[in-house]
DNA sequence: CTGAAAGCGCTTACAG
DNA sequence: CTGAAAGCGCTTACAG
């Protein structure tokens, strides 16, 4: 009856089938729940495939008629926390909805970032999720749109876009964070640490605009440019400190470099909080247990990667709806370092 | 003479074939760099694939003939710069080999490790990285083996298993933090963090062999359990401050337990490094900038990610050759905090 | 409710 | 040096 115990070799439907006594068709239809095949022979058919140890290919189901089940996802930082919580947030989700993760990281490398692009429309990715590294060039994305697979942007905007987008308010986090600065009375405050790039420009923007509402003068003096790292805050906050004896509050790019800031200011026996008033953006996991521990902006790193990836699955059961975009709000968060 | 222009409709091999007037297996030859095709055909051939934007379906590829490139490396908490830089090292490596990664993170959620692991599986993975979560037990890692997929476990090794496996030496490491410390001339030593585990017991073996050789009686109430987390860390600094005023000495389970207790020692007006001696444990790009840097046993976790995945690289290469180990060597890092 | 047949886009012997 | 044919493991109309 049964069949011979086939030796090593991949077990396919055709096997179950065989065990089963049914077509392929029908181990087919059973393996997707198909409703069409009676539940007695479906049993019959889920017993043969345990007894073989069937595994299902799931490539080989694409090929002919599913759609793909893995997304792509680039990131371009994984060394910096908020990176790696906005990828947590959308791994999450993606995998609650049934797909895998393709992940690369570009280290900030346009080459590197070309080719695995590339290599994710070879893979026949559902759907590709990017934050763009610091140089790309517009045209990538544009071209990345017109392969036709759902693509979202995140955290970086470059410019202008037609495509998909999920990131947070940049201009409204710094603003509010400089205005709490300055409501506390400091006369001057600087700004600490980013490069030249999108979202340096609008942070910077919102510290601008605090400035102007309350009718302070803007002064390149005041900021102090640095790589977005911890050692570019420590680098700026060892300039600022020489260069600006007299100022005594910032508000810095990102919460990384403001840890670097920290580092700075404790090596100088000055305590955050205290000495000197300081915020972070973001709002890192790290930010709670630092030494002192982080008044930052908010912005939710993870929920930010949760929206990011619903707007991509969105997108691939809704291909032709209208530009979705999700800015996530940012919010004041006091803790102990202003 | 050349076909029709297309209606929007996926470009196969077929289409280049019938632009350049060869059969689809020459195609199939020139795409892959055959050198059994003329050059002159061969060029024929790559800019009729240019023309039409032909672009190759990996996934039938695999389906046919070739080896999947897709590598599934399974995290188990990204939140720890740790492990992100343990992935980066990995992933930068797979790449570098002309493989894809699909990556999974569990949150030490051990149902939901199955399920990904079966995931990988039926994406058809070429191989299998895998940190195993938290309670995982023994038997999944049995049967993944078994799958026949080369697979290879990383950081935490669960016991005696013949499985390839890339670690580091954790009980080295603590027993040459835990003797700094006792050189330094502190008549106690605590250990500050982590929870039973097999990384916890191997550490805290390192840190009882040191008592040892020094000839200092191990007391169980010097050790302080918590999470293996930056508020795990606080915590447990807290209770020690509270439980043992006179210690002054501390190595910890990790970096980040390492900063919560940096946190806490803060807070209370203490700084690591003249009023505690503190080592912290993995030398997580952070410790170099934390408030104050951090004294710690440096592990390199992205040397260790990177090793990690050439034992799976090996492994794909040689499926028959002996159980493939890596321990990294652990040496101390002296900063500021000790 | 189930089966026979065609086909997804590729690769791989096998001819010539 | 190149082509015709078979087949990877699945799904999807189409019959019955």
């Amino acid at each position: 009856m049964a069949t011979p115990p086939k030796i090593a070799r991949t077990i396919t439907i055709v096997d179950v089938a065989a065990e089963a006594n049914v077509s392929k068709s029908t181990v087919s239809l059973v393996l997707k729940g198909s409703p069409l095949i009676k539940g007695e022979t479906a049993d019959r058919v889920r017993s043969a495939a345990l007894k073989l140890g069937y595994v299902y290919n799931r490539r080989a189901g694409e090929l002919r008629g599913n759609a793909s089940n893995a997304i792509g996802v680039v990131i371009n930082d994984l060394m910096n926390p908020f990176f790696a919580e906005v990828l947590v947030g959308i791994e999450r989700k993606l995998v609650d909805a049934g797909y895998v993760v393709l992940m690369a990281h570009t280290g900030e490398d346009v080459g590197l970032q070309d080719k695995v692009l590339q290599s994710m429309r070879e893979q026949n990715a559902a759907g590709i999720m990017l934050c763009p590294a610091l140089k790309t060039p517009r045209s990538v994305l544009k071209s990345t749109q017109d392969w036709g697979i759902p693509f979202t942007v995140f955290v970086r905007n470059l410019g202008i876009g037609s495509y998909d987008f999920a990131g947070s308010d940049s201009e409204e986090g710094v603003y509010l964070a400089t205005t709490h600065l300055l409501n506390a009375g400091h006369a001057e405050v600087g700004f600490l640490g980013g490069q030249k790039g999108v979202v340096f420009t609008q942070r910077l923007a919102g510290y601008k605009k605090a400035l102007q509402a309350k009718r302070r003068a803007f002064s390149g003096d005041l900021v102090f440019y640095a790589n977005p790292s911890r050692e570019g805050g420590y680098e700026a906050m060892n300039t600022l400190l020489g260069q600006s004896p007299k100022l005594k509050a910032a508000v810095c790019y990102n919460d990384i470099v403001a840890f670097g800031a920290l580092s700075a200011l404790g090596e100088k026996g000055l305590r955050a909080g205290t000495d000197f008033a300081l915020m972070g953006f973001d709002n890192i996991l790290d930010t709670a247990h630092s030494n002192p521990p982080l008044s930052t902006v908010d912005i939710n790193p993870k929920e930010l990667g949760e929206q990011a990836a619903s707007i991509l699955l969105k997108r691939i059961r809704e291909p032709d709806a209208e530009r979705l975009v999700y800015i996530g709000q940012a919010t004041l968060l006091l803790r102990q370092t202003a």
